[in-house]
DNA sequence: CGTTAAGGTCATACGACCTTAACGGTGCGGTATT
């Protein structure tokens, strides 16, 4: 922003009546840049991507807005608890009543609390806002804003797991669209197209920042046997003071290295989702109130929890990305002061990784899915699919995604299947999906093989990071493990293949250069995901699209 | 993909070694049962 520019944000008409009102509703004296610009976007009616760290105040930036936009507010979000805590949240603040609408008390009533203009604010689940009958009683109420919070949730849960994520871009389109604000804490590029794509967000405006957290010190340590690096681990963690996580990779082992920290005098915890809801609660309140030294978690932990004071997040084994890696990373250390994310490291431990990533589309239920339809030539009601087929409802969003996606499938207002006009045929249709569903699995495997490349680099490893997530970082941290050891030289000047240069592979296609080393680089191809290439080795097939 | 538990074979050892099967994360919503 040229200086012009940041005076008439700091001062201009919009900028006051936000501060005044961020003043005035939620007792916050000012506004940070990214916030104010993101809210400013939202009140000239454009949609936004805002990437920021935790704790820096995402849910203002909807919040504030919302006060000076007629009609309520739709805020998005994944789990039941957080939605609970920011309504109570909202409800200390006047800031015209908050509801959640979930399957924890009478849909029908909070949606009727919305209408009546009772509330300002909804809380919503994707799988909700996947019912036609509740999107049609919001689209009565007239939303002013949507706000789609933790919205790397499209990515990493869209596909499988929660398969209506993908479906909130017909949500929204059917809400009006009104302004869109995405929010999260992390996404590499690749997965901040894919959030605005599946979104339908037109022409957002994207606000990254705060993306280094320099307080946070990185190092990762290498083992051979699990032994070893259990005993390793659990000593550091005894050795270290203050608040902690421990990150496992499944519920056993939060179990045993609970066990095994609370043996050497620690008291520690585990946090998985097979305890009972009781005892997570009981868990969760310990860490809340820094009550527990030591929280050993699967990824279950983590979304929504609030204390700016974890000293040191130590993994166990590695996540299946280095976005998930950096979400979790990044609850240490919030208020600034020195804290330590340890990775405890053995390549063997990336095969759970990629086991759970080893899921693939079933070819023959989206054959017989797309056939159904296009045979039966009207529309098909989801439910009538669902009998005939044998498939749970997520099952069957899942392929109807996909199915959708290659064309062929598409779902009324009412929720209802019909075949595409001038759709493929259900063979081709399948096939496409297939090749789809491909594609992803490939990108996901490429993002396992970068976390590898962060566990085994030679060189910054904050720099890494940051260049993952197209951050160019032209230094070396000088404070992670590589650096103190005499980390790798950088490669400088412009060279063949300059940093962000859009490049075209023969066989992979086009992609981006992530990373630059003095012989090779990391490109972050469409089709492929992440390959890094020796520049020796690229002459004849890579070259600037 | 890697680990572990269970079962089998060997053949003269109350263990050593091999093969095979099972298991592994994240949450919504709604339904069935107290």
């Amino acid at each position: 922003m040229g200086l012009l520019a940041r005076l008439n944000s700091r001062f201009g008409r919009r900028g006051r009546r936000l501060r005044a009102t961020a003043r005035q509703t939620f007792d916050w004296q000012d506004l940070r840049p990214g916030q104010q610009e993101a809210m400013e976007h939202l009140l000239d009616g454009r949609d936004v991507l805002l990437v920021m760290p935790t704790g820096a105040g995402k849910s203002a930036v909807y919040q504030v807005p919302a006060q000076l936009r007629d009609g309520p507010t739709v805020v998005v979000s994944p789990l039941i608890a957080l939605q609970r805590d920011q309504v109570l949240g909202l409800q200390k603040a006047d800031a015209g009543g908050a509801v959640a609408v979930n399957s924890t008390s009478s849909v029908k009533a909070g949606l009727e609390k919305v209408t009546a203009g009772e509330a300002e604010f909804v809380f919503l689940s994707p799988e909700q806002l996947a019912k036609p009958d509740v999107v049609a009683q919001l689209a009565q109420a007239k939303p002013s804003l949507i706000a789609v919070d933790e919205a790397h949730c499209v990515s990493s849960w869209g596909h499988d797991f929660r398969p209506d994520y993908l479906r909130l871009g017909k949500a929204i389109e059917r809400l009006g669209h009104p302004p869109v604000v995405a929010l999260t804490a992390t996404a590499a590029p690749n997965v901040r197209e894919e959030i605005v794509r599946s979104l339908g967000l037109k022409d957002p405006v994207q606000i990254v920042r705060g993306f280094d957290r320099p307080n946070i010190r990185l190092e990762v340590r290498r083992f051979v046997t699990d032994d070893d690096k259990s005993q390793a681990l659990a000593e550091h963690a005894a050795s270290l003071g203050g608040l902690g996580l421990v990150y496992v990779a499944t519920r056993r082992e939060a179990e045993e290295y609970a066990a095994l920290l609370t043996g050497l005098g620690r008291h520690a915890e585990p946090y998985h989702a097979g305890m009972r809801t009781a005892e997570r609660t009981r868990v969760h309140g310990l860490f809340t109130a820094g009550e527990v030294d030591t929280v050993v978690a699967t990824s279950a932990f983590g979304m929504g929890i609030d204390r700016p004071d974890v000293r040191y997040v130590l993994h166990a084994a590695p996540p299946e990305s280095p976005d998930a890696y950096y979400q979790e990373i990044g609850r240490a250390g919030r208020d600034g002061k020195p804290a330590s994310a340890v990775l405890f490291y053995r390549s063997e431990d990336l095969g759970l990784r990629r086991f759970f990533a080893s899921g693939r589309a079933d070819a023959e239920a989206l054959l017989r899915v797309a056939t159904l339809v296009k045979e039966h030539g009207g529309t098909v009601p989801a439910t009538e699919l669902r009998a005939l087929l044998q498939v749970s409802a997520s099952q069957l969003t899942s392929l109807v995604n996909l199915l959708e996606q290659a064309e062929a499938v598409t779902v009324t207002d009412s929720g209802d299947l019909r075949y595409a006009r001038g759709g493929p045929p259900p063979e081709q249709a399948a096939a496409r999906a297939v090749e789809l569903d491909d594609i992803r699995h490939r990108v996901d495997d490429s993002r396992i093989d970068m976390m590898r490349g962060y566990a085994e680099t030679t060189g910054c490893r904050r720099r890494f990071l940051l260049e993952y997530f197209g951050e160019p970082y032209d230094a070396a941290c000088g404070t992670c493990d590589t650096c103190q050891d005499g980390a790798e030289p950088i490669a400088t000047g412009d060279g063949p293949f300059p940093l962000h240069a859009k490049v075209e592979h023969k066989a992979w296609g086009r992609g981006t250069v992530m990373r630059r080393e003095p012989d090779r680089i990391t490109v972050l191809f469409d089709s492929v995901g992440y390959k890094t290439l020796s520049l020796a080795a690229v002459e004849n097939v890579l070259r600037l699209a």
